[in-house]
RNA sequence: GGCCGUUUAGCUCAGCUGGUUAGAGCACCCCGCUUACAUCGGGGAGGUCGGGGGUUCGAGUCCCUCAGCGGCCACCA
């Protein structure tokens, strides 16, 4: 044995004798219960950053079940990641002075696949470079056609009870991205602007209301001025028209208990076509709907005079205008929150817009009691909270994108009209397989939807989605019931644990729990495990210009992947953002070194030639003794820890006895003996440590199964 | 505006259900290359656990309050 712990020389070899082994290979065993974890399936679009080396959580949990005599599974797969592929391919395109309106349509998508399927192999392998215990053979990737099948059968299957509807309404539409978004991905802005008040003159001539806006360019489109029922000041005004500025147009003055009597003047400007709330508004009063602005983010045709320019000129020049015309009353400095897209920073305009929608309220009330009954638990507590107050606020979720890259939408529209069946629908429906024929009318003139999914859609149904396909070998079944009675399905679903961000918990987790017990009628988990961010040394969040993102492969070249997986655990606390430096990986890298020389000197006293001088045995049997007991309550201590998902403390419990315990006290008590060859000793302490090897590998994999192959020509996975 | 987290040694942070002289890593000082390891060993310095109040035999740990930092959510146009 070297004197050294070299990464370099073990790691790729035991990588291959796992492999081999196919010790991390999951298989249907009723005579173990199954402990089951889904990888959150990186996006496909990059190399693996530092984030993704939380998934040692992960594996540090199928590791210990491993040994606990669970049949674990540890499931790969890839997401194809809809827009943000989109975005970061768009880039590339825009680097090499291209377009995608260079394109069409198939040749794009060839071309992103290609894109992706180059980054899925380097991040499988630097997965493995890791030292994740992952079940390789049954990795899956979001738009394998196998779970596209099943992607196609959840959406059928809600579009069919109702929960899936095509509605035209106000969505949120990034001009510069050219798609729509969730309500859950639009970023809010500070930013500062105006508040200004501009006089809306009464069509009797009897005076004007004041109407306080953020927005006076929507006023073109204007189709009413609401104010609260109950505000004194407007009643008599209820009912009445006024003469919308620049326009000319007459508009109604109506009430609505939306408005707040006491913002601003107590009057808004409705604009239906721009405003979720004026939207809603519009709603309820039959309001007509003018859409001023185009979705390139330009003036269009109803905008008169201001057509063709852009959000910002169209502001200044209305203003000027209102100005210079006299309507404008007053303008007073205003911070607010503004939309962005949360990847190109562009403010996010609502636009009326046809969509698909997911009806929220029905999939969040099965979610609900499983939470607050804590039958699907989540570490840290704090985030229960957290998600059962979302659940509440959910509105109705957009699953359009006007992005290639994604999983095509199914639905199609019958181009026939006038056929009663087919307009109850507005002639939409949907079919798994490509149809033949409208199914209401039979016309053969229909087209397909352009529209790709949310990728939030077929991600949220990941756990039961690649648990079908593997259980049906791959073949498409016709329901989602029929995967649901497969054996393989039947032990593998519900997972145990689902460990992810907690930046995700909304976006993510809640969308797997809704869809989950929607398709399979049970929760994708019992379990949910939540983790923070990897920041730099000083708590700073990583960032390009900073300049301090840190590349986990360059330290797993470095210190070897042992040192940076346990820099991700010591010394945190679960659920807290992750401070990493070098320094703590060295630490480590000094640590997994102490765990080799620990095992080095037992091996050099087992392989120790020399004759046994006579001992004291007394006082050596009690400190065999002692270390025993020690170990033991160690051992507790650390299952205890490891049951509540606390992996920092059992991490820390083995760091301090394997070092300042073993190491430190009872190696230098029994020095003597180990290189006296005193058997007796040498036996307890080959048994405390290959025991300690165990408990550690699931945290440092490679330099605990190097040590045990040194010692005991086999892996600590063959050692009962 | 609401909710949550956080404030412990110079730095970055652990401290689970309240209990003996408050811990770790790094940095620092002194000594040591002794046949597991200098990626080491031995020794040491360093904290009124954010402020104030309370509960208790006993509080970093529970309650109240104030303040700083961070995050999430919200249709006040």
């Amino acid at each position: 044995m070297d004197k050294k712990f070299k990464p370099k020389d073990w790691e790729d070899k035991i990588i291959k004798l796992w492999e081999e082994k196919k010790y991390f290979q999951a298989k249907v065993n009723k005579d173990k219960e199954p402990f089951v974890i889904i990888l959150p399936p990186p996006n496909a679009n990059g190399s693996l950053h530092v984030g993704h080396a939380m998934y040692v959580y992960e594996d540090i949990l199928i590791r210990y079940n491993k040994f606990n005599g669970r049949e674990v599974l540890w499931l790969p797969g890839e997401d194809h990641a809809g827009f943000e592929t989109w975005y970061v391919f768009e880039k590339e395109l825009k680097k090499q002075g291209k377009s995608k309106l260079d394109f069409d349509r198939d040749v794009l998508y060839q071309m992103v696949y290609d894109f992706v399927n180059e980054k899925r192999g380097i991040m499988r392998n630097q997965l493995k470079r890791l030292g994740f215990a992952l079940d390789w053979s049954k990795s899956k990737f979001t738009l394998d056609e196998d779970i596209v099948h099943i992607v196609y059968l959840t959406f059928k299957k809600l579009f069919d009870q109702g929960l899936v509807y095509r509605g035209l309404r106000v969505v949120n539409f990034c001009v510069s991205c050219q798609t729509s978004f969730s309500d859950l991905e639009v970023e809010y802005q500070e930013e500062k602007s105006k508040l200004w008040t501009i006089k809306y003159l009464l069509s009797d001539k009897s005076g004007y209301i004041a109407v306080a806006t953020t927005r006076p360019e929507t006023m073109i489109g204007d189709t009413a001025v609401a104010v609260n029922p109950d505000d004194s000041r407007y009643k008599k005004l209820i009912g009445k028209t006024v003469k919308l500025p620049l326009v000319g147009r007459e508009i109604p003055i109506i009430a609505d208990s939306a408005v707040d009597p006491n913002f601003g003047t107590g009057a808004v400007k409705v604009t239906p076509a721009h405003s979720d709330v004026d939207w809603q508004i519009a709603q309820r009063h039959k309001l007509p709907l003018v859409q001023i602005i185009d979705f390139d983010g330009r003036a269009n045709e109803n905008a008169l005079s201001y057509k063709g320019l852009s959000v910002s000129e169209f502001r200044t020049a209305v203003v000027s205008d209102l100005k210079k015309k006299g309507y404008l009353i007053s303008e007073k400095d205003y911070t607010h929150r503004v939309g962005k897209c949360y990847k190109c920073k562009t403010t996010i305009e609502p636009l009326a817009k046809e969509q698909w929608f997911v009806k929220i309220k029905p999939l969040v009330d099965r979610v609900k009691p499983l939470l607050e009954k804590d039958k699907v638990k989540i570490y840290p507590k704090r985030f229960k909270t957290q998600l059962l107050n979302w659940l509440d606020k959910l509105y109705d979720w957009n699953i359009s994108r006007q992005i290639v890259w994604g999983i095509r939408i199914p639905a199609y529209q019958c181009q026939v009209k006038g056929n009663q069946e087919c307009q109850q629908k507005d002639g939409w429906f949907v079919s798994i397989e490509t149809p033949s024929q409208c199914p209401y009318c039979s016309s053969s003139d229909f087209s397909q939807d352009e529209d790709t999914f949310d990728t939030w859609f077929s991600s949220g149904q990941w756990p039961y989605a690649t648990l079908m396909s593997l259980a049906s070998e791959g073949k498409n079944l016709q329901s989602l019931d029929e995967y649901k009675r497969l054996s393989f399905f039947q032990y593998f679903y519900p997972t145990t644990v689902m460990e992810t961000g907690f930046d995700i918990l909304s976006r993510w987790v809640s969308r797997m729990l809704m869809l989950g017990l929607f398709s399979v009628g049970k929760t994708p988990f019992y379990n949910v495990l939540l983790h923070g961010l990897v920041r730099d040394q000083y708590g700073q969040k990583m960032s390009k210009s900073k300049g301090n993102v840190i590349d986990p492969l360059e330290l797993v070249d470095k210190y070897g992947a042992d040192a940076l997986r346990a820099a991700l655990i010591f010394n945190t606390k679960v659920g807290s953002d992750v401070n990493m430096s070098e320094d703590k990986v060295v630490a480590m890298r000094n640590f997994a070194n102490k765990v080799w020389n620990i095992g080095r000197f037992i091996y050099l006293g087992l392989n120790n030639d020399k004759e046994a001088d006579s001992f004291e045995t007394d006082s050596l049997d009690d400190i065999v003794e002692n270390l025993h007991k020690e170990f033991q309550d160690l051992k507790k201590k650390y299952s205890d820890s490891l049951k509540k998902y606390n992996l920092t403390m059992a991490f820390d419990l083995l760091y301090d006895f394997t070092w300042h315990r073993l190491a430190d006290y009872y190696l230098e008590k029994l020095k003597d003996a180990v290189w006296q060859g005193d058997e007796k000793v040498l036996a307890s302490l080959k048994t405390v440590y290959l025991s300690l090897l165990q408990m550690l590998n699931p945290y440092m994999p490679f330099v605990t199964e190097a040590v045990c192959l040194s010692i005991e020509n086999r892996s600590l996975y063959d050692i009962d």
